[in-house]
DNA sequence: GATGAATGAGCCTTCATTCAT
DNA sequence: TATGAATGAAGGCTCATTCAT
């Protein structure tokens, strides 16, 4: 009553994300989606302008929560941190866990976004994303350099092929199609094995 | 008796090489390699069976290589290993450094396994380069659990991830196409990064 | 009793008007059209039966007045003219700035005829109105021969040709884009351009 | 033997030809034009680079002997012309002639040039062309109004509309498929009726 | 009457692979 | 053995027109 019906949109948007998600935006047919849906072509171009505006129409909500969470998560400046925040920023654990949990709630976006993007205009999303969080980070961890918590000398080039690795580490499981269990373990497991403290030259606390 | 004239293969290879690294496997153009190698369609038909033929080809050297390190590193069977050995082969500073410096010498090969094998054979790589480790890894890992030098229990899969987040963190340079310098640097953070010790329950030695 | 309620045509029209100037109707799109005009597609199919349809609705007016136009001014059967109205219908210095002046008041439905028409019934306005203007002047042609005026031949056909040229000059302007002012320059020249005497046999009166 | 084999060109070109003749450049279908030629459309674009360079290729060689022969008519420089030549530039009898007999050589394409061009490099085809000759014909005409053969000013705008008009009626006979007696006859004619003599304030001649 | 989503054939173009020469 | 023209299915996209609501 309140929306005009828009009931063949899932339909269109439920094929599109499987033949995405099985042949990468690339290989991906739109015939094969719109036979799926049971649509043709042209009912698709009402409703999107082309192949990849349909693309970010499937992972459009992932994208605007994966903004709205990496928003809340950095909103406090680095200089309102007290040291103790600073440093235990790295020690992970809960965060991690949180951000997996985040991730599996919108798992076949994310899997879209780092998987299957290539030739949209999320092609380097994995690197952006990557990008978006090593200047976070290093903003605190240049905060906590000047705090004297530690006297390690990390550049920005350094900490994002280092971040980028490990972000590439979360990502791992969701492209192999870990249960949640297996991503919890994951999550324990990936968080004992990264050691930031020493590579960032905080006391371990751990 | 010997091999055949293929004193044209080079230049195809050379070719292929460049345009499978500038465009990926299933992007790069059959023609575009021919033409810059001088040399017809029918003419690399002659010599390759096809598309992928050709990648295998053009990775062939760094594949046999690869198999090579890694079964002369592995060679050992965990029984023969003295304590010592069997701990101290996770504190690998130059360990490491040895493996960059194979890499390093496979470079293009291996970025082309790593980066532009979606299409081929090839596709897994990284996931199945983790897997051999895993195995051998975990053969090790257990000889030391047998002798009481850790008590932590490791499943293959948990080891498998582990070693998959090591890896993902050795390839980065090569993806970001690192200089040598840039590369011995990440090294040495590698090994500052990754905790084997708290994870696999050894004595820290650091 | 009169016409049903057409309040919205007009701004149909005038959309449809914009959009096949600038595109000729074959390339001219419904979907613009109806955008402009604030209509839906069903809208404009309720009125008109398709895209031709809506064409000639722009153009219908400017066909009648032309139409009425003809009409008028080859009324008088030739027999009726005086021998001095015969031949001075071709000196038409005031003449032809009538014409202009009328094509002026109906610019673009006239400029739609001959430039945006392709791919309609009108295509070839051109040339069927110069047919129209070949019989009739053609007659006056004739009785002007049957009573002296002139020894020339001139056949159907070579008319045609003559007046497809005169007519194609008067075009020209319109076509250009000319004001009105340039127009009425325009239209001296033209009569100092065609010789009709000399073509047709009378006496020189320049 | 001198030759490779083109020996399936024509048949490509020939039904191309006849393909844009009938439906424009635009609406011809390249699965027409293939299929009447007998070859696919993979065939095709081994010699053509798509559409517009089919219609190129098509029209070259009526495009290079227009070239050459305009070049050839207007190579004299102004200057270097007798009065006499000068004023006889505009009583064109043979000269029209002489154009409509090279045009006649390369009908269909000059065909092609004139109608069917809308959406390729040539669409401006008439407009350009009208444009060379009036940059010539208004260079002579300056010329002679210098040796003060004319007082009569017309400026370079209305040159171009005039030619424009005129050289719109040569065009006719051909759109409009005569035989080459009819355009002889129409050739005559208009010679006759476009009086450039007065327009350009020459005395005449004739 | 009005809506506008849906139709669906057709468009031009690409490219790994084949095969007659 | 080498050639490279030919294949032909498949690609994404357009748009005048229809029809259930």
């Amino acid at each position: 009553m309140s929306k005009p019906d828009r009931s063949i949109d899932p339909r269109i948007l439920e094929s599109a994300k499987k033949e995405f998600l099985a042949r990468g935006f690339e290989k991906a047919s739109l015939k094969t989606i719109c036979g799926d849906a049971d649509v043709t072509t042209g009912a698709l171009y009402k409703r999107f302008k082309g192949k990849e505006d349909l693309f970010c129409a499937v992972v459009a909500d992932t994208v605007a929560a994966l903004h709205a969470f990496v928003e809340k998560r950095s909103a406090a400046p680095a200089a309102t941190l007290t040291d103790d925040a600073l440093v235990s920023a790295w020690n992970m654990d809960d965060g991690m866990l949180t951000w997996f949990r985040f991730l599996y709630q919108y798992h076949d976006g994310f899997v879209l976004l780092i998987s299957s993007a290539a030739g949209t205009r999320y092609a380097n999303f994995q690197h952006d994303f990557a990008e978006t969080m090593t200047t976070k980070t290093h903003e605190y961890f240049l905060e906590a350099h000047k705090r004297g918590l530690t006297h390690v000398d990390i550049s920005m080039e350094e900490m994002h092929i280092l971040l980028s690795a490990f972000w590439t580490t979360v990502y791992e499981p969701f492209i192999h199609g870990y249960t949640w269990d297996q991503i919890e373990a994951h999550s324990k497991l990936i968080c004992k094995l990264f050691n930031w403290n020493r590579v960032l030259g905080f006391h371990a606390t751990t």
